[in-house]
Formats: C-alpha cells, structure tokens, sequence
DNA sequence: AGTTTCGCTGTACACCGTACAAGGTTCTAG
DNA sequence: CTAGAACCTTGTACGGTGTACAGCGAAACT
C-alpha cells in the first residue's frame, strides 16, 4: 500500500511546509536542495523580474536541477507561491516601534506598506490560504500586542487588525496600479494617476456622475498631496475611529 | 501607412471598450458579434465554472466562432477581464437605500458584498486597473452621493470611500478563501474557519505568539459570530469613525 | 545482503495567449 | 459600375505553462 502522497493544498501540509517541521523519512538520500532554497531562488527572480518570470522551469534552472525536482520539496505552484509570500515579507522590525498603541499601530502600517512597496509583486500572488506562515504570524502578533493593554476586546482587536492591514493592502495596490507604468503600449505614462483623473472628468461630463465630478472638481484642485499623505490620512481616519471605541469600552 | 493597430492596454483604448464608445469604421463588413455578446459569453463561463475556466477557446467556443477572432472585438484577454468585472459589477440597487448617509453607506457595503459573494471569481480578476467602467463609476456615484450633504470635505469622502470599499473587498476575500472547500484534496473541509483556528492555536502554543495565542483563546468561547456579524460589525466600527470625522468638521 | 525508500531525471500531455498570413465580404471613391 | 481600401474571419504555428508518470540509481534501514 503506497504511503498516500500527502496532496497537494492540502491545508495541514502546508503548514508544515511553512513552519519547515515537514518529517524527513530517514531512509532514501538526503536531497541536495531545500525548501528554503527553493523558495529563496523564486522570490530572487520574483524581485529582479516580477512574478509573471517565476515559473517552475525558471526556478529549477536558478538552482540548479530539473523542473519536476522541485516537486519533491513543494508539492505544487501555488504552494510555492504562499511559500514565498511568508519567507518576502520577513520579519517586523519591532524596536523602533513606539510603545503606546496608537503609535504602534501606526508603525505597523508603516512598515507593512514600506515591505509591499519594495516588493510590489506580493500583491500579485493570488491568495490561497489565511496567513499562518511564521512571518506573517510574527507581523499579526507584533500588531495585536500594541493593542494588548488597552480596553479593546479580542474581537475588537481583531476587527481593527483586518481593517488596518486590509486597508494597507488596498491603498497600496492602488498606488502601484497608479504608478506601474504601461510598458506594453508605447506611450510612456509617467502618471496613470493624471491620465485616470481626465478619463474620470470626461465621463463624468455627461452628467450622469454628478457627485463624482464634483469631488472630482475639488479634489484637483490642490494636487500637493501624494501617496504617502494620502495614506497616512487615512491610516490616522482609522486609528481615530479605534480612539473612539476605546473611550466607549472605558466607559462601561 | 497603417491605421496604427491602437493597442492592448493602452488606457484610451480600453475606456472606449468600456463605454463602448468606439468609433467603427465604414468600411468593412460589420462583425458578427459585439463586445458585449463576448464578454457576456465569459462571464457566463466564470459564473458556471470560475475564472479558471475562462479561456480564449473556451469562450471563442462559446459565441461560435474562431478563437483569434475575439480579437476583432477585444485586444486582449487582460482588458477581456477588465470588462468582465465592469458588467459583472452590474449598476446599484439604490432605490432600497436610505437617505441618511449612515444607512446609505451601510447599503452600500452590503450591496456590494453581496454581488461578490454572488460572483466569487470578480476577487480572482487582477486588477489591471482603476475603476473606471460605467458600472463601477455607477456604484463610485452611489456611495459619493449618500455623503453629498455632510460636512465632509471632498478628500474625505474619497478617503471615506476607498476604506470603506477595500474592506469589502478584504471581507469577502477572507470569507471566500475560509468557505472555498479545497476540492483537491479528497478531505472535505466543511470549514476552514475550524481548521484555521486550530493550526493557529497550535502554533500559537509555541509561546512566540503569545498575544495571538490570548486572541485566539478569547475568542473561541463565543463561536456564535459568523460572517454576516463580522462583516456589520466592522463596517459600523468604520461608519463610527466617519461620524466622528464629522463632528471635527462641523465643529470648525 | 536484501529491500525498501526516496531524490532526481527525461519525456510527454494538454492547455494557454496570441502573432501572422491568407481569404472573403462589404463599403466608399472615382 | 468598377477598383480598391477596410474590415472580419479563419487556420496554422510558436513558445510558453503546470505537472503526471515511469525509470533509475543511491542511500539507509532490517
């Protein structure tokens, strides 16, 4: 009776994968590679060339072996994929972090975007699974523990940490659709962002968004303000809005 | 000289497509199809089957011609989707709405999970752009004009609006990756959210994670909240900060 | 020493997006 | 009325993808 080969997304599997705590039988050869090589050599072609260059051949070439031997250390693509997306997003840097929890918080969104920011093609991995890999569990313990002698609640703590880490994720995605140029067409677009704002005043001109042409209208006006502001506006809207619910948890 | 072939991904173009504004030439022979019978045909496969089963065949298949013929009517299977997510979004229901800004935003998030929970594979479309098809202005519009008559300034509605919609967007992807069994594996995972919390309680015992690990304790007792109340209860906490950001601005 | 287990290889399959050239059809210009 | 431009449609072809599968050799246990 064949060892069932423990599949593919298999949930439990890739746990062990993440925590690299697979069970090694001890009878054929040890194999010449590792997860984390593996794993290190797609994330290095994912930064020097996007996700679109990683495929399973690429990967095999960088280290040196044939594509179907990579399958004795992760069981599929996708796999690899969340594998890669723990092992880029490394681990926070907490001592620089104030210690109050709205200044922590703060610097966990801070970081979090400036991690996103230097390796844009995170956002490109589809997301398989939950985060539960040891990185991203130390950024999530790192997050709740600056909320840990408030008056929150658990499950406030963990509503706030969606929202605030869900909220990193959109304002970044939109920062770099806005700024990844279109290399395919021959015009240069140096900002998507002027580009998107006439589109968006054109079809508002028919009248049929009228409220959009008027944000529209004022928004254009004082052009100061960029991503950064943009995103620390609103990381300070939500920081405000858990200020708030403090006070209402004090009070009872 | 060639009518330059206007090309795939470039932004006008995909505008035109969009609003289906494109002006046909004269000349020829009218096609057979339009764009909207194509990106129906897809989306009518996305719907049966996933985004996974929309290909170029598969939908050339579907409407009855030849594959590279959809290229008549669509530049490239990139902007294809881009489509796709503009007529799947469908226009806002707004008519239900109630006209106070805090019941309408409310209707708003709500409407709008509900089309993503309808259509799951719209969070699998890469976004390979800022809204900016009719439908999507459509709900832009809805939710902007529920806060027309506040106090807001117009970059808060803005701020308002992009944290408001990518916590849906982060909501129902949660969701979707918890309830999406993995059919892969023979095991049938009726809930992930089970499996999940027990991986994370596993890891979490380490005592790394220790503020993880409390999180996880405390909120085990009380398993009555499913994702409905999860969903409401974040979207108040945010329509509470708005509310707040309101009596800033009103009190100047 | 025998046997099991495992890493690794090469080949093969089905499928993908789309470039390209050729053939028809329909309209406009002269 | 005719020439030719403009356009849709087709078939073929290319280079790529993820991974199933069978075979081989080396290592480690019994």
């Amino acid at each position: 009776m064949a060892a069932e080969r423990r599949g593919r997304r298999d949930p439990e599997y890739l746990m062990d994968l993440l925590w690299r705590t697979r069970s090694e039988g001890s009878r054929g050869p040890r194999g010449t590679l590792s997860v984390d090589r593996v794993v290190t050599a797609a994330v290095e072609i994912a930064d020097a060339e996007g996700l679109g260059a990683v495929s399973m051949r690429r990967v095999a070439e960088r280290v040196g072996v044939t594509t179907m031997s990579l399958y004795t250390y992760v069981p599929s693509k996708d796999d690899l994929l969340d594998l890669m997306f723990d092992v880029a997003s490394g681990r926070p840097d907490t001592a620089a972090w104030p210690d109050d929890w709205r200044g922590g918080l703060s610097a966990y969104a801070g970081d979090m975007r400036r991690v996103l920011l230097a390796r844009p093609w995170m956002l490109d991995v589809p997301i398989g699974a939950p985060p539960m890999g040891p990185n991203n569990l130390a950024w999530m313990e790192a997050a709740l523990s600056t909320m840990a002698d408030t008056p929150l609640t658990e499950d406030d703590m963990m509503g706030v940490l969606t929202i605030l880490s869900g909220h990193v994720l959109t304002e970044v995605r939109q920062q770099l659709t806005m700024s990844r140029a279109t290399p395919r067409t021959g015009v240069d677009y140096a900002d998507w962002d002027g580009v998107y704002r006439r589109l968006l005043t054109r079809a508002a001109a028919s009248g049929d968004y009228p409220t959009i042409a008027r944000v529209m209208a004022a928004v254009n006006q004082d052009d100061e303000r960029g991503p950064e502001e943009d995103f620390v506006y609103a990381v300070d809207f939500i920081l405000d809005g858990v200020a708030a619910l403090m006070r209402t948890r004090q009070a009872v």
